[in-house]
RNA sequence: GCUCCUAUCGUCUAGCUGGUCAGGACGCCGGCCUCUCACGCCGGUAACAGGGGUUCGAGUCCCCUUGGGAGCGCCA
C-alpha cells in the first residue's frame, strides 16, 4: 500500500502555527515512506472561506518548503460528487430528509441541557415519510443506534466511542450543500488517502466519519491525531488574544529562517532522544508518527529565538545575505550601495537572533545614523576621550591601505603611546562610528563603514564631545 | 452537564518491555574568554499533580480524585 497523507486547511484565515506543524507531520510522514503529500482545502463554509486565505496558506506552506506532490484540490469544485454520494445513502435509506426547523432544534437542545443531558439529535424525524409543508428539509445520516466504533489512533492508540453516545449528523444543508464531516469521508475517499493526520479536536468526530465510511461500503483510512498546540499562556491559540504571533507569515516578517521555525515544530510533540538541531533530511529519517507525544504543549518563544541565532549562525553566508538583503530592503536602504552584504551577514551571523534585529545592527554601515545612542553617548562620548579618538582619526587618516590589520594596529599603536587599555579607545571609536556600543570587533567596523565615513564621523563625535564640554 | 483526550523542571522533552544521583534543551543565575556586543566554554537553578493499590521494588502498570484540553452547530 502506498502511503498518502493530506493537508486539509479551511481558508478562513492564515496558516498558524499550530496548522503548520501539522502540515509538518503530515508531510513527514509522507517523505519518510516514499508516499504522497496531498493538499486540500476544505472551503465549503461559504461564508468564511476566502481567496486571500487561499493564498495565504499557499504562500506559508511555500515558505516553509512543504511542497504537496497533488492538489491543491477545492470542495467547492466537488459539489456534484458530494450530491451523488448524498443520494446514493438516501437511496439506500442510510440517510433520511429531517424537516426540523432550527428553532425546534434550538429548543430540543436547550431542553436536553436543562435536563443535564448531552444535547443531540433525538432522531424525531426518523421514521416520517411525508414532507412538511414550507420547510427546505436538511439530510442526516442514519447513525447505527448501538454497538461502538473503535479508533485505532496511531497516536493515541485504541479509543472506544458508543454509537448511543453520536446522533443522526446533518451531511446536507437544506440548501442542499454538503457539511464538513462527509465532505472529509468523500474526498479521502475518493484521493485514496491512507492516513488522516490531523489535530486532537477531530477525535470526536471520528467515529462519524467512519460510521459514513462503512455505509459507504469502504474502510476507514488510518488515524493519527495530533495534540494541541497552546500558546505561551497554555491558553487556546487563538488570533483575537494572541494576534499575529500565530501566523506563520508573520514569523517570516519578524526574521526568522524557516528552517528554525521548522525546528522548532517538530520539537513540539515530538522528540529523538536528547536531539535538539534537526535538517529537514534527518526529520525525513527519523521521525516517526508513532512516537509523537500524546499530551498539549505550549509554544516557547524563546526557545524558537534560540533555534533562529542557531540557523542564523549555521548556515552558509550566502543564505543569510539573501534574508539580510529582503530585511534590509524593509528598511529602505539599498545594500548595493556600501559594504558587501556578505561580509555584513558574515560578522553579523553571530550575534543576531532574528533577521530583522540583523539587519537593525547593520543600519550604520550603509548611512550615516541620526544620532548617537544616548546612553553609549553619555558613557564613552566623554572629554577624556577626546584625545585618544583624535590621535586614532590621525591614525586612520594616515592609513593608506584600508585593511582590517592595519586598522587594528593603528588602535592598538594609539593606545598604547597614550598608555591606554585598549577598550579606552576601541569603545568611544566604536560609539564615534557606529552610534552605538555594541559592533563587531571595531577593525571590521571601521574597515566595513569605510574610510571616509569613519573619519567624517569622528570627526562628528569631536565635535559632539567639545559641545558638551562647553556647556558643562 | 455528557462523551473523549491528557498530566515529568517555568517551557519543550528523555526515561523501550518497572531497579537512573530522574537525563538533555531553552530560559534564568554565576564564572571564564574579551576592544563592546555576541559566540564559545565551565558551573548552578528547577520536575515525576494528589491519593490508593499491584510488586521485594512504581515516574513507568491499575483505579480514584484534582487540574488542563477537545467535542456535543444547517462551522470546519
Amino acid at each position: 500500500m502506498t502511503i498518502r497523507a493530506r493537508f486539509a486547511p479551511s481558508p478562513t484565515g492564515y496558516l498558524h502555527i499550530g496548522g503548520a506543524r501539522t502540515a509538518l507531520f503530515s508531510w513527514l510522514h509522507a517523505r519518510k515512506h516514499g508516499g504522497k503529500f496531498v493538499l486540500r482545502i476544505e472551503d465549503t463554509d461559504l461564508e468564511r472561506s476566502t481567496a486571500e486565505s487561499v493564498n495565504a496558506i499557499l504562500e506559508g506552506m511555500t515558505w516553509l518548503g512543504l511542497e504537496y506532490d497533488e492538489g491543491p484540490f477545492f470542495q467547492t469544485h466537488r459539489f456534484d460528487r458530494y450530491r451523488e454520494v448524498i443520494q446514493r445513502l438516501l437511496d439506500e435509506d442510510k440517510a433520511y430528509y429531517c424537516y426540523c426547523t432550527r428553532e425546534e432544534l434550538e429548543a430540543m437542545r436547550a431542553e436536553q441541557m436543562a435536563r443535564k443531558e448531552k444535547p443531540r439529535y433525538d432522531g424525531r424525524c426518523r421514521a416520517r415519510t411525508t414532507p412538511r409543508e414550507g420547510v427546505e428539509p436538511v439530510v442526516r445520516f442514519r447513525n447505527p443506534a448501538d454497538g461502538v466504533v473503535v479508533v485505532e489512533d496511531l497516536i493515541r492508540g485504541k479509543v472506544v466511542f458508543q454509537n448511543s453516545e453520536l446522533d443522526d449528523l446533518i451531511i446536507a444543508r437544506s440548501d442542499g450543500s454538503p457539511t464538513y464531516n462527509l465532505t472529509v469521508v468523500v474526498d479521502d475517499l475518493d484521493m485514496t488517502v491512507s492516513h488522516v493526520i490531523r489535530g486532537d479536536d477531530h477525535l470526536n468526530n471520528t467515529p462519524r466519519q467512519i460510521n459514513i465510511l462503512r455505509a459507504l461500503g469502504a474502510e476507514p483510512p488510518v488515524y493519527a491525531h495530533l495534540p494541541m498546540i497552546l500558546a505561551e499562556d497554555g491558553a487556546k491559540l487563538s488570533k483575537r488574544v494572541h494576534g499575529e504571533s500565530v501566523s506563520v507569515i508573520q514569523y517570516r516578517e519578524e526574521g526568522y529562517l524557516p528552517e528554525a521555525l521548522l525546528n522548532y515544530l517538530v520539537r513540539l510533540g515530538w522528540s529523538h532522544g536528547d536531539q535538539e538541531v534537526f535538517s529537514l533530511e534527518e526529520m525525513v529519517t527519523l521521525f516517526d508518527i508513532k512516537d509523537v507525544n500524546n499530551s498539549a504543549s505550549s509554544i516557547n518563544p524563546s526557545k524558537l529565538l534560540w533555534l533562529n541565532q542557531h540557523y542564523i549562525m549555521q548556515s552558509p553566508v550566502e543564505h543569510i545575505a539573501h534574508h539580510l538583503s529582503y530585511h534590509l530592503g524593509k528598511l529602505d536602504i539599498d545594500p548595493s550601495h556600501g559594504p558587501d552584504i556578505l561580509e555584513v551577514a558574515k560578522v553579523q551571523q553571530e550575534r543576531a537572533k532574528t533577521l530583522v534585529e540583523m539587519a537593525e545592527m547593520s543600519s550604520y554601515f550603509y548611512h550615516d545614523f541620526a544620532e548617537f545612542e544616548e546612553k553609549a553617548a553619555k558613557k564613552h562620548l566623554r572629554p577624556v576621550a577626546a584625545e585618544g579618538l583624535a590621535k586614532v582619526r590621525d591614525a586612520l587618516a594616515a592609513l593608506e591601505d584600508w585593511t582590517a590589520e592595519n586598522i587594528y594596529q593603528a588602535v592598538v599603536t594609539a593606545s598604547e603611546t597614550l598608555e591606554l587599555k585598549m577598550g579606552k579607545v576601541a569603545q568611544p571609536l566604536r560609539v564615534a562610528v557606529s552610534g552605538r556600543a555594541a559592533t563587531p570587533s571595531i577593525d571590521i567596523t571601521l574597515y566595513l563603514v569605510g574610510k571616509e565615513a569613519c573619519l567624517r564621523r569622528i570627526d562628528r563625535a569631536l565635535d559632539y564631545i567639545a559641545q558638551r564640554e562647553s556647556a558643562a
